[in-house]
DNA sequence: GTCTATACTTCGATAGAC
DNA sequence: GTCTATCGAAGTATAGAC
């Protein structure tokens, strides 16, 4: 039925170019920016080649999610590999440039449902790495489940991270730096004790 | 020199029509769907009628903020006098329909300038009574600032419920049944120890 | 005071030219 | 394989009719 339209190659520069174009739109003015024509202004092309390599802008959307997501799923696998994982994971939570592109890219799946299943499967996969590593760190430390469990530490990390970025992107300042004073403190009294462990057990 | 057009009462009914139609679709479809066509549609009247109330879309998006956020401090200062002010408000933070509200206004925010300050203030009033409450029930409880803050228990509880909420929309769920239990075993623990005090000063 | 006719801009998308 | 001419729908906003 769909006499498909032809659609350029996936390699070619243009490509690339609009893609980098889109993600610089979507992190300074927000996804409602992020349209055929502005895309391709802000790449200094035609409108039309937007279409041209992408059938749809939800292909765009989701071309520009999966590129960001398997690089956001490297560096996270670095970051898990310092010896200091929980204070990584943190500082990655609190980044604003990250966050910015998360928070945009929920949004929009509130309202793009082709774009929901992909962000949610990928979200569990950040999820998943993370529980892992946190799992052994607790351990070393000795925290039993019934305190926290990797899982909760995970969200709990993510979440205030997440808040204190959106709450300051809109001028907001108060307790902040009074919650992140109390779980660093946490962070560094665990990975203190998880280290010593470690230390003995070498 | 804004040789100004003229605008509706602000009392005429349609006009509070527009803003209940605008509401629905701003929960239900995110704020790119709340365009004059779609409100007007949504509400059973002509597209120009979104012009004649409002002068500019943005007007339209401040004044469903505002409604909206008056209503909020009603209906958190009814929770927050209630003997368990904390649990009152760690339901108030994990309940869905708010919090998308919220999320929606806040990513608003990010590129309607003219709507970010109107948000940021009213965050602060919300926190501000927060904070006031707080302090009283970790007060009673004899937790001093060095353990916990009012102000940081308010961020705490109120960014892991924003992200639960956030994640679930997305159809994911580890970890938060384990944090939420943390968590709620923490407020109950807190409010049994102030409502010990109370009764023993009474 | 309330609503409509209308202008102008930008949108996503396609068919067809090079 | 790469790009352009063009369409129809939807967007905000205004001037003027009732």
């Amino acid at each position: 039925m769909t006499a498909q339209r032809r659609i350029g190659s996936a390699d070619a520069k243009n490509r690339q170019v609009l893609l980098d174009a889109a993600e610089q739109l979507l992190v300074a003015e927000g996804y409602a920016a992020v349209t055929s024509r502005r895309v391709a202004a802000q790449a200094g092309l035609k409108p039309q080649l937007v279409h041209y390599y992408f059938r749809t802008m939800d292909e765009l959307f989701l071309e520009l999610f999966r590129r960001r997501a398997e690089e956001g799923l490297r560096h996270q696998a670095e970051l898990l590999a310092s010896d200091r994982p929980l204070q990584a994971l943190w500082e990655f939570s609190i980044e604003p440039h990250g966050t910015a592109l998360t928070m945009e890219f929920t949004s929009l799946a509130n309202h793009r449902k082709a774009i929901r299943a992909e962000i949610g499967r990928y979200a569990e996969k950040f999820r998943e790495v993370q529980i892992e590593v946190l799992a052994g760190v607790l351990d070393r430390a000795g925290i039993p489940p019934e305190v926290c469990t990797p899982a909760a530490l995970s969200v709990f990390v993510t979440s205030l991270g997440r808040v204190v970025v959106m709450e300051r992107a809109l001028g907001m300042s108060s307790g902040h730096d009074e919650a992140i004073l109390i779980l660093e403190r946490f962070i560094h009294d665990l990975e203190d004790k998880a280290a010593s462990a470690r230390d003995q057990s070498a």
